[in-house]
DNA sequence: CGCACGTGGTTTTTT
DNA sequence: ACCACGTGCG
């Protein structure tokens, strides 16, 4: 056995050899190393291996990415190269980070401890908890999610004297979290219109505020964690001196500040190991700049980008699609995925009339998969928006089969858990004006609006928090202080979840969610369900973590959101939306709603690289599958309470024929297009419907599908018809000004 | 205070 | 079509 993994190491061009430095560590854990390594190919194993330097791992889907990355830092440490203390590793989500710790626990004996392994902003959040005088922030300052810091803009706004109809708050929103994503503060901020400027200025305000209330935002984590770095310098040299190595997963998605600040962090000297994958980038519009791989090679100096190629996942056809259809796109870092196994089954495509027999055709063909036994859980269905989810249900329902919407809301967003976590958090911080609004009357204590209003004029008037005027008013207000500080004390020495029992009875929420009656009575016993959750993940959240503080909680409970809800054991068919699927992988996937407009989705047209990102998406989407793929498309759908029809999604064509199965009759063959418009057909939806055998003239003498010319418009295509004789009209798209209703009577068509 | 009605928005979303 | 949110009335 050892001698066989000996040999393998030594075959490999990739082996410990690396390493000069022969410490006595490694000699003992050489045994270890051949296990860890054994079962890596190649470039894996180089990259397990790489002596401290920088590196860009470009980890195709499939690829082994994680293995990769844990695998990494379980070698470093069993060679003895780093301590578990030297190492900081970086995900974007908990469920990730989670993995990573899942991993590297069965594959070393130590525990990781130590380490920091977590979310940008969890490792943020724990580094201005240690330095928080230093960041010029409270002990316990509380983390504003994005719903918190919608009602803190709408609050600043409101105090400012600002119209919502011209500054919209949550567009207020994205250019304040967008401008600290990019690093900047307000004054960094460069406006050079009236608009901007106000925006500016708002943000200022914003900002203000927060720091009163001794508040943070999520992007706030990050910005004040990257200053705190970059302007102590005692704070700076003491981690950059500690995480030797630095490990980012998903490197892809970082913004610009999330790259500062890892920059920051490695210093010169320390390594940073970034596994990514430039065709899996799909989140431009929330700050990810997939640029910052190209700096990254340029400002650590990396010599050799690792490709894993190798895909583990999916059988050759579906890979052999995925790789044609991102060939179309520009700027890649380049990579091509290939497997050992055979081609497998070709992609089955369906064009249905509506999306209401788009999902029936799925129905049945579910139930199809079911019956030779595969799985429900083995089984997605993807969809550019969430919108089409609905119909998809609705079949579903209907035919009794069990599914899972991915992505609806989280426990901790909910209304009543977001009540009681409120008064946990007044109770931890009084500055906090945001939770005391939330709670102030909620259950109804007699406080109304005009109350409200004379406590925030006192507030500002004195220039305090709201709790401190509110402690120096009386009546309602006073018995309201009254009872926060009587929990407080109350509560002092209590374990985690008896604080909160405690408080949920005090705070009169159980009582008022157990009086509902009549047609909220359903839903009212649901929170109150949900409250007896929260007590049971405080339970849970005592045995895991070491710092069981209500703070630490708090945090927890505002950095993870919470998974989505229980119920991960039974057979369910998984619905997500294709964003929700990246990083998943099924038996069988269902691409629904593959038309022009939708997917690629007609908003990505006015963005800079929409098309590429939505072809990545794409990308994404097909790669979720192992071993069936299939893709459909409606031809009419109902959207926004309108039934618009479609073309087939230009992605289709991308795809090589001879990896089609047309369920339907197939679309025309490529030679049908005349290549003289744009390079991409999508602003000019090519028309390309073969005449479908099925759908015969209609008595208007036009069919769907047919090419068509008009005098004025040019070439398009028939998508519907409708009325007889006079009244008959035609819906055709135009290659080159979109779709129009035609009168037949009227207009000039020449079939084609 | 709570309900009824009106309005706006509806690509993707983690932290 | 549908949902979430805000305002105004009883």
């Amino acid at each position: 056995m050892k001698q066989k993994g000996e040999a393998r190491l030594r075959a490999s061009p990739f082996c410990l050899v690396h390493n000069n430095v022969r410490t006595q560590a490694l000699w003992d854990n050489y045994a270890m190393n051949t296990t860890l390594l054994s079962g890596l190919n190649p470039p894996q194993q180089q990259a397990v291996t790489l002596p401290h330097q920088s590196a860009l791992i470009l980890a195709g889907a499939g690829s082994g990415k994680t293995r990769v990355l844990t695998t990494r830092i379980a070698y470093l440490i069993s060679t003895g190269t780093v301590s578990p203390h030297g190492i900081l590793a970086v995900t974007f989500t908990n469920k990730a980070a989670k993995e990573m710790i899942t991993r590297l626990t069965s594959m070393l004996p130590i525990n990781t401890r130590g380490m920091w392994i977590g979310t940008f902003h969890g490792l943020c959040n724990r580094m201005l908890r240690a330095h928080f005088r230093e960041a010029n922030l409270p002990q316990t300052f509380q983390i504003l999610d994005s719903g918190d810091q919608l009602s803190a803009i709408k609050r600043v706004m409101k105090a400012m004297n600002i119209d919502d109809k011209k500054f919209i708050p949550r567009e207020v929103q994205n250019f304040i979290s967008g401008s600290k994503e990019q690093g900047l503060r307000a004054n960094d901020v460069e406006a050079y219109d009236p608009y901007t400027r106000r925006k500016v200025e708002i943000f200022a305000e914003y900002d203000a505020q927060c720091q009163r209330e001794g508040v943070v935002d999520f992007s706030e984590l990050l910005l004040r964690s990257y200053e705190l770095l970059s302007r102590n310098a005692a704070i700076r040299e003491h981690y950059q001196a500690r995480f030797k190595h630095i490990l980012v997963d998903e490197f892809q998605d970082t913004n610009p500040l999330q790259y500062r600040w890892l920059k920051l962090l490695a210093g010169k000297d320390n390594a940073l190991f970034a596994v990514g994958d430039d065709d899996q980038s799909i989140y431009a519009f929330r700050g990810a700049n997939v640029g910052n791989m190209q700096e990254l090679l340029r400002d650590f100096h990396v010599e050799n980008v690792i490709k894993l190629e190798q895909n583990y996942r999916s059988h050759g056809n579906i890979l052999d699609a995925a790789n044609a259809l991102i060939s179309n796109n520009q700027n890649r870092l380049g990579k091509e995925l290939w497997t050992a196994e055979s081609g497998g089954e070709p992609l089955r495509v369906y064009e249905a009339p509506t999306d209401v027999e788009e999902a029936n055709f799925i129905v049945s063909e579910i139930q199809q998969l079911k019956s030779e036994g595969i799985n429900l859980r083995e089984i997605a269905l993807l969809y550019r928006s969430n919108a089409q989810s609905r119909v998809l249900e609705h079949s579903l329902v209907s035919a009794g089969l069990s599914y899972r919407v991915y992505g609806g809301l989280r426990f901790f967003e909910r209304q009543e858990i977001k009540h009681a976590l409120a008064y946990l958090r007044v109770m931890e911080n009084t500055d906090d004006d945001n939770a005391l609004l939330r709670i102030i009357n909620f259950p109804t204590r007699g406080i109304g609006a005009r109350s409200i209003e004379q406590l925030q004029e006192v507030a500002k008037m004195n220039n305090t928090t709201l709790f401190d005027a509110a402690a120096r008013a009386g009546g309602k207000v006073s018995a309201f202080v009254g009872m926060i500080v009587a929990m407080r004390s109350a509560t002092r020495e209590l374990p985690l979840p008896e604080i909160i029992g405690h408080v949920l009875n005090e705070s009169g929420l159980i009582a008022h969610y157990s009086n509902e009656t009549g047609a909220k009575k359903r839903e009212a016993e649901e929170r109150l369900e949900n409250l007896n959750e929260l007590l049971n993940a405080a339970t849970l959240f005592v045995h895991e973590n070491e710092d069981d503080s209500l703070t630490s909680f708090l945090s927890h409970a505002s950095l993870e959101a919470g998974e989505h809800q229980a119920g991960d054991q039974d057979d369910a068919l998984h619905l997500m939306t294709v964003h929700a699927s990246k990083g998943l992988e099924f038996h069988s996937v269902f691409i629904t709603g593959m038309e022009e407009g939708l997917f690629p989705h007609q908003n990505s047209q006015h963005m800079e690289d929409g098309l590429g990102e939505e072809r990545r998406l794409m990308y994404v989407a097909i790669t979720r599958a192992r071993r069936r793929l299939y893709l459909t498309f409606a031809q009419s759908r109902m959207l926004h309470g309108q039934t618009n029809s479609a073309m087939v999604s230009s992605f289709m064509r991308e795809l090589p024929e001879e990896l089609l199965h047309w369920i339907t009759p197939r679309l025309a063959p490529r030679s049908a297009f005349k290549p003289a418009y744009a390079p991409y057909p999508t602003q000019h939806a090519v028309a390309d419907y073969a005449a479908p055998a099925k759908r015969p003239a209609d008595m208007s003498g036009w069919r769907i599908g047919q090419n068509v010319e008009h005098a004025k418009f040019g070439e398009g295509v028939v998508l519907s018809v409708e009325g007889n004789g006079a009244d008959a009209r035609v819906q055709v798209q135009f290659r080159k000004t979109g779709s129009k209703w035609l009168s037949l009577e009227y207009a000039k068509l020449t079939a084609l």
